[in-house]
DNA sequence: TGGGACAAGATTGTATCCAATTCTGTCGGT
DNA sequence: ACCGACAGAATTGGATACAATCTTGTCCCA
């Protein structure tokens, strides 16, 4: 599962645990990460931190500002179309050859996932249902067994990590889990057209759930965050 | 078209600079590529060159071994087989949309892409041939206007061009401006659905012009390259 | 002659240092 | 009171120095 890369050990730790933070909706959009301040809580040398934050602008979580730092990404509406865009074209057809490979001990694991996201959801976690739900379709891709379009979906789900954090429309029921029982129904009768049908809409519900007109609806920067919620200033 | 990139300006070129060299098969896969030499060929420190590998080593171009350096990757069958299915998830219907989007500008560039790949076939410079025939599937991305699929795209023709360096099978002709000319036809008659058909079609005849059976054809390492060439060894 | 141990050299990994740029707060002018 | 200029502080960018690891060559012994 965890094959051992041969790269700076320390800075894939960061980066991941940077990514997780911000899957789980623990670091917002707009968040400045420091050198300094991220070397602190890490205990190592800037160095360290640089090539952990290189990694993330890479997979385009954070954005690297010249001479300004490094700030946690926030995804235009252009951004967001174009990762779900993407995801239309990879994960269905995914989808459906891995319904066609999974064996037993895939879909137990699949299930699990499923009930780990309910729990969390139980627990009035939703951070750690989201980041649940995109491992969910991330070992969806793993079990197609085709490590680089797998790579591709991990970027693309921790992208839309940020998205929803930003455009998530709160009145809409997202109920992930419905979607995700019925994959995996599908999964267990080895049906690939039938999942690659309910990737396809999954997505679409998940596309309709946002709110992509106008305004990037977090908050972005300090400033602007109290700017916003105490209403007109002064 | 060079959309200034807010991170590490230098890097950012040296990277372009060796990606391009592995494009156009002046770099062989296994290459080493030491810091220093790269640091002295640019002028510039191990730190930026550092930088630039890592960002190559994502792109799964070059691969970082600890402590052991950084060598232009090999990929392996496997992955060679992955890169093209993803591939095949991602162009067709990128090409479509394109085909659909394409205005007379972006006709004429792609012409005259096609024009310079002949250029190059004539003057016999097979890599620089090999290299704008990627950029050719690369503007097609840009053209269908989706920022974040054509990086996909980028990084897979990359990693294309050195399959293509490890398994191509010279028996069979390659002649990829024929399939390119096709395209540009249908790009001409606005017929995204012919795009598509013929973008699949360009990419199974590529695959199936590689010899994936056993042996990673090229020169890994000295040593190895040494042994193979010379028959048995003393 | 072949193989293993050891030492010197070379290369990478990380930390630290200094320069360059940006940010912040103050001052002075209008 | 508002705006711009300027100085100091803070932060990032890049180079260098040192430590850790690997490679290479030699020597000794079986």
């Amino acid at each position: 599962m965890i094959h051992s890369v041969d790269a700076d050990i320390d800075s894939h730790r960061i980066a991941a645990r940077i990514s997780q933070a911000i899957h789980e909706h623990r670091l917002a959009p707009g968040t400045k990460l420091s050198e300094e301040e991220v070397a602190g809580t890490f205990d190592v040398s800037r160095t360290i931190v640089r090539a952990a934050l290189q990694r993330l602008a890479h997979d385009r979580l954070v954005e690297l500002k010249r001479n300004r730092g490094a700030y946690v990404a926030q995804p235009t509406v252009r951004e967001a179309r174009e990762v779900f865009e993407a995801r239309a074209l990879l994960e269905p057809r995914t989808a459906r050859s891995a319904a066609e490979r999974a064996g037993p001990a895939d879909i137990a694991l699949l299930r699990r996932h499923i009930d780990e996201e309910h729990a969390a959801m139980h627990d009035d976690d939703a951070g750690r249902a989201l980041y649940l739900s995109g491992l969910f379709h991330i070992e969806i891709a793993r079990i197609a067994d085709q490590a680089t379009i797998a790579a591709f979906i991990s970027q693309l789900i921790a992208r839309s990590s940020l998205i929803i954090a930003l455009y998530w429309e709160r009145r809409r029921a997202l109920c992930e889990s419905h979607s995700h029982h019925a994959l995996l129904a599908a999964f267990e009768q080895k049906d690939g057209a039938r999942a690659e049908e309910l990737m396809t809409s999954h997505l679409v519900d998940l596309l309709a759930s946002l709110d992509l007109r106008r305004p990037p609806a977090g908050a972005r920067s300090l400033k602007e965050a109290l700017a916003l919620s105490t209403g007109r200033l002064r």
